[in-house]
DNA sequence: AATACAACCGGACTGCGGTCCGTTTAGTCT
DNA sequence: AGACTAAACGGACCGCAGTCCGGTTGTATT
């Protein structure tokens, strides 16, 4: 195989899996939010240059450590079983993308938090750009006539903010299931009927 | 006078005057985004102890210095002139409510983008509880009916975080004006008929 | 095997928000 | 006025994310 781009170093694909190794052990210890860059090198036993060169950010880091997960959960709405696969009403699959993305928030928490403060904020992120387009598609479907479709998945996503929901679960006790039947609230008034 | 908390030492109050006079030189100059604690804490002749024993944090001051500001706001959908105040229908209220918080938050910028970087995140804020009771009030009298009005207050406002709202007009050139008729789109279809 | 070079490495360095604590000072009491 | 004390002061200090650059190493070429 010869990629167009040069293929990656031996020794810089060696640091990378020994970093990645590294940051679930350390998270796993104490949590993502105790994990700093430092200790993060220092673990790895690598230089604190290699880490910021492999993931540019502690929030680029976070992001990778979710790839995976994040890419399950992009599968199973885009292609997976119904409600939230394609096959349900667009108005069920609404409501299962938003019970699914709270329940996923709720999983990982921390890491979803400290992956949220990236440098042009959290609205850049390549997901965050799929669920907005996933979400005004599913409002067309659903017969949403408005002047501004894409404001108003825009809209609907944000209320699904991880800093929200894991501050209402967090401080206030709120369970997933109070948040999942307000969102359903949410977008059943606005996208059909009651 | 003779206030049960102890006054206010001479000096302490010189230094706050002094403090928020140099803010907001320095913000005239660079804007807030360019404000550090040091530079405060230089250029209004003080140490920097002193700059985060009168406003705790960086936050802190930011909302320090919108104090004024945001009274007046609140002042005026509380008491002030219909659509705004009372008088006006729930429904009309809500709709002014967005578009008016648009128009503060995009008056203020920066200010607000730092103020919201408290340190229990930016739903502890006082002024963020009184936005939702005053959200869930209007929904209420507007006939809403739902399991969940608190959290749905929330969602309501979570979709004008200044965060997003500054990140559509300065990254996407959404003007406040698309801003406001997609709030007017959304609280229209939760609150009340079409 | 020797050469050459691009990619990679590491850790010292910077600037930031925030803390700590020995020193100074305003207000009060005698 | 002088003494006393609680409050306020200031700047050295810390831990952090992120940058920089001189030295090192993998890999392709001959």
């Amino acid at each position: 195989m010869t990629p167009v781009t040069a293929a990656e170093r031996s020794d810089a694909a060696r640091n990378r899996e020994r970093l990645l190794l590294a940051a679930r052990e350390l998270i796993e210890q104490s949590g993502a939010a105790a994990l700093t860059m430092d200790r993060l090198a220092e673990h790895a036993g690598v230089g604190k240059g290699t880490v910021f060169r492999r993931f540019g950010s502690r929030a680029g880091l976070m992001l990778t450590l979710l790839n995976d997960s994040e890419a399950a959960f992009q599968a199973r709405f885009l292609f997976g079983p119904p409600p939230l696969g394609p096959g349900a009403a667009p108005l069920d699959r609404l409501i299962a993308f938003g019970s699914e993305r709270i329940a996923y928030v709720l999983e990982y928490g921390d890491l979803v938090l400290a992956a949220g403060n990236a440098p042009r904020g959290r609205f850049e992120v390549p997901a965050a750009a799929l669920w907005n387009q996933h979400v005004e598609m599913l409002l067309r479907e659903a017969g949403f006539d408005s002047p501004e479709p894409w404001l108003m998945a825009g809209s609907l996503n944000s209320t699904l903010d991880p800093e929200r929901l894991l501050h209402l679960v967090r401080e206030h006790g709120v369970t997933s299931e109070r948040l999942a039947i307000s969102w359903r609230d949410l977008v059943t008034r606005v996208a059909g009927r009651a």
